[in-house]
DNA sequence: CGAAACACCGTAAACGTTTACAGATCCTTG
DNA sequence: CAAGGATCTGTAAACGTTTACGGTGTTTCG
C-alpha cells in the first residue's frame, strides 16, 4: 500500500515526459515508439489513473449522487436499482446519500453539492420546503428530483400520479362491487398521504359514492400501525366490504387483523395496497397494489440526469409515470386456476433479479 | 452554475493571502480581525470548499465503496442499512458498486481502487477465485471482505457461520418430531450453496439420522425455481414432514406448491427458510427463518474498515457472526395464539425503519 | 534602547493530472 | 541541398487546496 506509481514514475521508466505519457495513455496520436515504450513501463509499474487528480483537472468526477430518506424503502430500492445500471452503463459511480426523515439532512446534502464531489444528482424528498426550494435553484450541480417540484423550479422532475393510481384501485373495487370501501392512510402531512386522501376522495365523487368520514382511518405507513388502524375501523363500521390502503405495509397489517378478526380475503373484505412491493406477492392471500412505477421513475431519473450531463443547459423537464394495477388474490373473488398458481410463479419471475445467490456464507 | 468561488476569490476580496484563508477554513490560529474579514467573504460569496481538490492534496477521499452482486438481493441490502449509517457518522460519503453476477466486474472493482477515488472498501464477493485473492493481496487501499477468504490473506474478514445455522434449523425440525427432514438447495457450485449442503448432511449425521439423497433436490435461489423443485420433491417421495429451504424465496415457493397440493403448513410438512428477510414475516404461514445476520455482518465490515483507515496498519482479522434461528408460525405446530398475533406486529416492528414514507406521489 | 521572542502572514511548492504552446525532429519537395 | 511543412515531443501552467518556510511587525525584557 506504499506510495502508488504516477505519471511521473512512468515518464522517468520510459525516458519521456509527463505529456507524451498522459497522451499515450489518453490515446492521442503519438509516435508508436513511445507508445510502445510508455505501455511498456506503465505496465510494469501496475499503474492506475488517480481520479482525484484528473478529476481536479477536468472537473469532472464521473459520480452521481441519489438521495433518498432509507434506502430500505422498497421503493427508494425499486429506484436505486434502476439508477445504478443506467449510471454505470454511462461510466458513473454512484454515491448513496441515505438522509433518514430529517429535512435538515436533505438541505445538507444539496448544500454538498457545492463541493463538487458529484456531477449531478437525483434527490427524492421527504416534504419540499421552501429551503428546498431555494437549495435547488442555487444549486451548484444538475439536480433531478423524483416527486413533485412547483412550476418554475429549475430542475428536470419526475412524477408519479397518485391520484389516478388510487382511482384505478377505487373503480376495480367498485367494478367487483364493493360499496363500503374505506380508506386506511398514512399521515395526512406527508405528501403521499395528502395525495391519496384527496384522491379517494375525488375517486368516490366520481363515481357517485357517497363520502363517509366514518370509511377512512389515519394511521402510519407500517405494518403494526396499518393493522390498528384497521382494527379501530372495523370497531367503528361493521359493513365495510374493501380497503383501499395507502401502503403494502398497511394492507398486510390489515390482513393479519381481518385474519384474526375471522374475516374471509377477498370473499368478506377485499384488500388493495399500493407501492407492489416484493411483500404484495409473497403475501397470503398475495395483495392486489397499485404501481406507482418506482422502477420505471428511477430510470427516467437516471436518463434524464445524464442527458443533462452530457446536453449541457436546456429547459428543465418534467416527466409523470403512469400508475398500474396488480391485480392479485386479496381482489379478485376467485382467482381461476390460470390466474392464481401461475401468479405465484410469475411473481418469482419478477423478483429473480433482486436474487442472485441468496445469500453469503 | 457558473464558476463558483474558490479560496483565490475570497483571498482577493478579504484582502489577504489564500494561505489565510486556508488556515481560517481550518481553524488553526489566526489572529480575530482575519478570521472575521475571511468568514464574511466565504459568507457573502457562499463558498464551499471543493472536496476534490481537498482529497487531492490530503490524499484523502472520505469516501468507501460497498460492492456486491444485487442491492436488490434482501441480505446485501440488509448489510448496506447497516454500513450506511456508521460509515456516515464517522463522516464518510458510500460509494456504491452493483457487480452483478460477473466475477469479472468483481476484480474490475478490486483494480479501480488504484484509482484513489475511495478510502476504502467492503466486498462481498460471489466467489473467492485466485484472481481475487492476487487482487486482494494488491489492493491499494485497505479492503474489508463479507464472507470466507483463505488464511493468511491480508485483508479484514466478517463470516457467516451457515454451518451452524443450517444445524439450528434442523435441530429444530428433529426437536419437533420431523424426521424426514428434506433439502431443498441452490446450486452447488455456489459457496453458499455447497455449504448448506454441507452442513445438512453433517446435521444429520449428528442427529443419528440417516442421510438419503432421495431428499435432497437441487434448484435454484429463487421462488419460482424453489417451487419446482419442491414439487418434484414430492413427486419422488410422499412421506416428507420437513423441508429445509436454502433460502427464503425457496422457502416461499414451497409454500405456493404445498398449498396447491393441498398439504397443510406446519401440520403436515414444516418449512423452514434461510436469511431472514422481510418476506419471512410477510408470507403466510410467516416463515420460520435461519437468519445469517446479514445486518450485523455489515455493521461489523464498517467498523473494521473505518477501524483500519485510522489506526492504520494491523494484522487482518477476522470475525465470525453467530447464526440464529428466527421461529415463526411455519414450524411450530400450533402457535399459541400469544405467540400468533404479537408475531404478525412485532415483524412489523422489525420493519418500520425499512418503510419511512412509503412512497412518494 | 537594542535584541530576542513571538504572533501573524505571505510566498511558493506540492498533490497528479491535462493541455496550450512552442521547440525539435523528420520527411517532402522544388 | 535548402526550405517548408508535418509530425511529434517537452516545458510549463493550470485545476483548488494544504502547508513548510521565512519575513514582517509587534511585544518583551535585560
Amino acid at each position: 500500500m506504499a506510495q502508488g506509481p504516477t505519471i511521473t514514475t512512468i515518464a522517468e521508466r520510459a525516458g519521456v515526459s509527463i505529456a507524451s505519457v498522459s497522451r499515450v495513455l489518453n490515446g492521442l496520436p503519438t509516435r508508436q515508439e513511445t507508445v510502445r515504450k510508455v505501455m511498456a513501463a506503465a505496465e510494469e509499474l501496475g499503474y492506475v489513473r488517480n481520479a482525484v487528480a484528473r478529476s481536479l483537472k477536468s472537473r469532472r468526477t464521473h459520480q452521481v449522487a441519489f438521495a433518498m430518506a432509507d434506502v430500505g424503502n422498497p421503493a427508494y430500492l425499486a429506484m436505486l436499482r434502476e439508477i445504478q445500471p443506467v449510471l454505470k452503463a454511462a461510466g458513473y459511480r454512484l454515491v448513496l446519500h441515505s438522509t433518514g426523515a430529517v429535512v435538515a439532512d436533505e438541505i445538507d446534502v444539496l448544500h454538498s453539492l457545492g463541493e463538487r464531489y458529484v456531477d449531478g444528482m437525483i434527490m427524492v424528498p421527504l416534504r419540499v420546503t421552501e429551503a428546498h426550494l431555494q437549495m435547488l435553484a442555487a444549486a451548484r450541480a444538475p439536480v433531478v428530483v423524483i416527486g413533485s417540484v412547483p412550476e418554475g423550479t429549475p430542475v428536470d422532475n419526475v412524477r408519479a400520479d397518485s391520484r389516478t393510481g388510487v382511482r384505478l384501485a377505487v373503480d376495480h373495487l367498485h367494478a367487483l362491487g364493493r360499496r363500503r370501501i374505506a380508506l386506511v392512510n398514512g399521515p395526512t402531512d406527508t405528501v403521499p398521504g395528502a395525495a391519496r386522501g384527496a384522491a379517494y376522495r375525488e375517486a368516490l365523487a366520481e363515481l357517485g359514492l357517497p363520502y363517509d368520514e366514518e370509511l377512512v382511518e389515519i394511521g402510519d405507513f407500517y405494518r403494526a400501525e396499518g393493522g390498528r388502524a384497521v382494527a379501530a375501523l372495523l370497531n367503528r363500521v361493521s359493513d365495510v366490504d374493501a380497503l383501499m390502503c395507502a401502503n403494502d405495509l398497511i394492507a398486510l397489517g390489515a390482513l393479519d387483523v381481518l385474519r384474526a378478526a375471522g374475516k374471509r380475503v377477498p370473499e368478506d373484505v377485499a384488500v388493495v395496497g399500493m407501492d407492489d412491493t416484493d411483500l404484495a406477492a409473497a403475501s397470503w392471500p398475495s395483495l392486489t397494489s397499485v404501481s406507482l412505477g418506482s422502477a420505471e421513475r428511477g430510470r427516467v431519473a437516471a436518463e434524464l440526469l445524464l442527458d443533462r450531463l452530457q446536453q449541457g443547459e436546456h429547459e428543465p423537464r418534467v416527466v409523470t409515470v403512469p400508475p398500474r394495477l396488480v391485480v392479485r388474490a386479496s381482489t379478485t373473488p376467485e382467482p381461476p386456476a390460470v390466474r392464481g398458481v401461475p401468479e405465484a410463479f410469475g411473481a418469482a419471475g419478477r423478483q429473480s433479479r433482486s436474487t442472485e445467490g441468496g445469500g453469503t456464507s
